[in-house]
DNA sequence: CTTCTGAATCGACGTTTGTCGATGCAGCAT
DNA sequence: ATGCTGCATCGACAAACGTCGATTCAGAAG
């Protein structure tokens, strides 16, 4: 798995003038934008994933602690794994609050990939 | 690799009043949603499946020919592995015409995956 | 300090994935 | 028919992935 920071994020890149990322549609990726890029959409690729960020997501605040959302069928290093995989691409933040752990959407880069996605022209 | 038909995808499901795909933000996803959904972002998280489909996707008409999209990196039959996991995942429709094989974007499925990712409410 | 609870890390495992070369198939053009 | 070209399928293999139980770590409470 690759080990890319929030920094590094090709999302999160441009404080240009230019919206932050074109749709896809724009022009081909180059093969480096493409590596960075996929590891967004891979961390949703997972249906176990995917659960776990529209639990938080949905839930208050758009922020929950892991004992509110570890019931999606699998074991608790398996949500552990999949919450930092889901961290790691920059789609979540987590923060510790006494004893328990609360992650939290990071609204710009999902609103990124969104954008990718946005096919008019 | 799991065999959706385009018709079995959750994005198209709904021909009801409310929107097609409510944002992830609305409420948690059930398991089988999870996994179908899953299988969409899958087919985009792979740094080769997302060049080729920037590469259709910004070719005129949203369409594009094999043999112009067949330089990636990669050998000619994963080329076609790749694109077959589009094409399944729903994103792609392919259309032979002569000779040469014609692959180009479904925008309704793209369209929805935007969707799921809008997080305003 | 010890104990308890919530969450992360470790090590191991079976499965899935991406890749390739070789081969097969479809549609032209000799 | 024969050959040629574009694309798909097959079989094999190494690497990556998802999962688990066991263990460790962090913080709170006795």
């Amino acid at each position: 798995m690759s080990n890319l920071s929030v920094s590094e994020l090709p999302v999160l890149q441009s404080e240009s003038a230019v919206p932050c990322c074109p749709p896809l549609t724009e022009r081909p990726l180059s093969a480096e934008e493409a590596e960075r890029t996929a590891v967004m959409f891979k961390a949703l690729g997972d249906p176990v994933r995917l659960r776990l960020f529209s639990l938080i997501a949905s839930h208050e605040g758009g922020e929950a602690c892991v004992c509110d959302i570890s019931d999606v069928g699998v074991s608790q290093p398996t949500v552990s794994h999949h919450l930092k995989k889901l961290k790691d691409a920059g789609l979540l933040t987590s923060e510790r609050r006494a004893t328990w752990v609360y992650y939290k959407v990071a609204p710009e880069v999902v609103a990124s990939m969104s954008a990718l996605l946005d096919l008019r022209r």
